[in-house]
DNA sequence: AGGTACATGTAAGTAGTTACATGATTAC
DNA sequence: GTAATCATGTAACTACTTACATGTACCT
């Protein structure tokens, strides 16, 4: 039952696409799966540490710089599988915009819309992060990895315009209040 | 910058709506906010205690069965609308199934065939949830609360029906792979 | 008498962020 | 030479979950 660390099922996902130093993995952490997925550099490294303490990934040398390059074991490639494949509890939710238009009387009509618009601009740049990601994946040459990136790709374009549907509906809803 | 503790802000929310038991807290977060929040016992009763000692809330009696019931005082009141208020940080993404799917090779079409089943079985449960406490809302009697939780449960209703066309749509997409 | 719902709290453990500290290498 | 990027790591702190421990009140 005790929920398995997530940090290194990312950490091990990561060196499964290519071998990388720690600071690579959280590189490609934020730039690849940043849309649904966040990991610190003061996760990474223990996790890095402690992944090669059980022999699931080992040090393939110095990288271009200065840094060790890591890569999965083949224990590491099973151990893998074994954590992509456990059933997996969803997170408790806690949304903190929700939280606060729930208690939007308390807060008042205008303070409410300025949540929402900033709510709006965050949103409209993660759209438009979302739809660079998908030109540049047009261009790609397709690898046995990509139908999966493409699948993640659209939850967040799905996921994004409901949001985006929501936040006009309520800015008006609120304005339809304030008058 | 220091992100505020969104549990007392969870519970003097609720504490706003009405004067209730820790126990009743609970209920009322799970009930009500159950698809954007969530607090456990371990988090209520420190942070009532917490409330307490700082004037926030106050003791009003022993309710109906034993426990005791709490209620916002003047500074609870004001401190509740200032951690409204407050410039708020979206968390940190971590989407565990859209972890597992972005390394889906690793795992194969079958499993995440599963995974996505699973998750499909999961959001209708919740559609249902929502639908139920939309038609609830309509027999209720108009409050100045109303509209702000008319506004989260739309929220859900977005999200979820968004989820759902995905799910349709990427699990579609596995069947044409696994062909 | 037995079960269910109400009620309160603590302790141990997990997970994660942020800030700090340090230094190498590369590009301009 | 200096700024940006690459690189590694630790320490302090915050937040949260789960399991445990305990008891009351009401209903049947």
């Amino acid at each position: 039952m005790a929920r398995v660390s997530q940090t290194r099922l990312a950490v091990l996902g990561a060196l499964s696409v290519r071998p990388m130093t720690g600071y690579a993995v959280r590189a490609a952490i934020t730039d690849t799966l940043g849309h649904f997925w966040s990991e610190s550099f003061g996760q990474i490294y223990p996790a890095l540490a402690g992944l090669e303490a059980e022999g699931l990934v080992r040090r393939t040398g110095v990288g271009a710089t200065s840094g060790a390059v890591f890569a999965l074991t083949p224990s590491g490639q099973r151990t893998l599988r074994g954590l992509l494949a456990e059933p997996f509890v969803p997170a408790p939710p806690r949304n903190g915009l929700l939280l606060r238009l729930f208690f939007g009387r308390q807060l008042g009509v205008e303070a409410c819309r300025e949540l929402l618009t900033e709510a709006l601009n965050r949103t409209r740049t993660a759209a438009a992060q979302l739809e660079r990601v998908r030109s540049e994946s047009t261009y790609e040459d397709p690898t046995p990895d990509q139908p999966y990136w493409l699948m993640t790709l659209s939850a967040g374009e799905h996921a994004t315009r409901a949001q985006l549907a929501w936040l006009e509906e309520s800015i008006a809803a609120l304005d339809a209040l304030g008058e």
